[in-house]
DNA sequence: GAAGGGGCTTGACCTGGGACAAGTGCCGCC
DNA sequence: GGCGGCACTTGTCCCAGGTCAAGCCCCTTC
């Protein structure tokens, strides 16, 4: 097989399989049985891989499938027609990328691989299909959607009330928690993404991501270096959440 | 028949036709063909009153159905642990209610009627199992919910980088678009709520949506009479959105 | 290993919108 | 028809976070 060339995204031959994936518990297949989770390999055969800095979909593209992030990271972001971006979600290993093109058939956001990447391509049409035989599948992939709006609305309570440190707080926690879903360690995080992208995340500008960053270390409830965070005090982080006074 | 008294929310018993409401080009039924929604007919069979001020679920509540707004206007909202308030959204008639209940099977936001309204209850388990049998159906059901997740992206979008002079106008233009499709007026409309809730909303304090709202009758955009706006130069609105200099 | 550049930090200053407070308009109720 | 209360408006002051600018860190490239 030939290497890895600089090439942009690239279909991989060989099969995947979700019912050998260790992701199945967070990804699609969450709840299946073994026998449902083959049906869905039948449909579930392409990945693909996009090396850091390349766009998976584009706003504007026609939809044509659905993507589960298999290795590696994502950001999505929209943009305004006078250019201000807004990033709208981080998407890590088992967490699906796309379902806002459902709606007009064209996709209405990027996806941009914050890291070398894989993504198991879930064709749409026969999604659709599989989940009318499968009602299990159906009530988790409604489950899935669900899970979306709700987590946007979290974030619009972000942004809508909270200052920033608790914007910060708020979005390391959710990050450590989403990586120890995954086996990663609860305290140990590298960042796969600039201040500039964390503050259009949270409605900040990227010297006030830094200034935050700084001032949390200073108070002991971080180790900053550079892209590595080391929580020191995750208590103290949820004290910040959840309490607007300090 | 009894008339509307000041108990709560209520059944009432007499029967609703999809198949022959007006909103139906709006709502779930869009797109369908006629034998199709006779079918969602048997389903959506109950509708309710919600008088104005009343709760038509609550967080934590147990998810059993979906609401379509028949007649009124509502408004969602989620609160965190420490009080704070956050207004997610606000639905007119034809559009769906509860889809954030799916995925935990609990509410995960309120929903208050801010005038007497009228809801269609879809009892969700039917519902899923007749989309497993109306492949247009589920179609549209999936895009109402992608549909639902692409409005809340760009709701992130004017939290995060908008100022609140765009955030008001923003907000201007979407309602009145969304009623323009219901056949209200383009330029005049009476506004469901109060100033907070507008504040909640697009992340404001309720004394800078006053001040915008002056500001924008002072420059002759709008005519302000407490809830009564007339829109006088929506392309001067437009010009406030699109331009984030002016 | 020097040069260059992107990402990050920090400082100084400024401003949009929040906080607080006083006053007004509107409406329902006795 | 007068009273009370809620929603709204407007003024003043203040500060969190934005803006602008300088410098640093670290990695890549030649």
């Amino acid at each position: 097989m030939p290497m890895a060339s600089a090439t942009a995204t690239r279909l991989e031959p060989f099969k995947m399989a979700c019912s050998s994936c260790n992701l199945r518990e967070l990804c699609l297949p969450v709840g299946l049985s073994a026998s449902q989770i083959e049906q869905l390999d039948e449909l579930v055969a392409v990945r693909r891989n996009v090396p850091k800095g390349d766009v998976l979909f584009r706003t504007g593209d026609g939809f044509q499938a659905l993507f589960a992030v298999r290795t590696g990271f994502f950001k999505t972001c929209i943009s305004s027609e006078d250019g201000r971006e807004q990033v709208t979600g981080f998407q890590m290993s088992g967490e699906l990328l796309g379902l806002d093109g459902i709606s007009t058939e064209r996709h209405a956001c990027d996806a941009v691989a914050l890291e070398d990447s894989t993504v198991c391509v879930i064709p749409y049409q026969q999604l659709e299909g599989l989940s009318q035989r499968i009602t299990d599948l159906q009530r988790v992939f409604h489950k899935i959607m669900s899970r979306e709006i709700v987590r946007d609305h979290g974030v619009m309570l972000l942004l809508g009330s909270m200052r920033a440190e608790e914007r910060l707080a708020a979005f390391l926690l959710n990050l450590t928690q989403r990586l120890h879903a995954r086996g990663f360690s609860r305290t140990e995080l590298i960042l796969r993404m600039t201040r500039e992208e964390i503050g259009s995340y949270l409605g900040l500008k990227l010297e006030t991501v830094s200034r935050t960053f700084s001032k949390f270390q200073d108070e002991g409830l971080l180790e900053v270096r550079q892209r590595q965070i080391r929580i020191v005090d995750q208590e103290g982080l949820r004290r910040i959440v959840n309490n607007p006074s300090c």
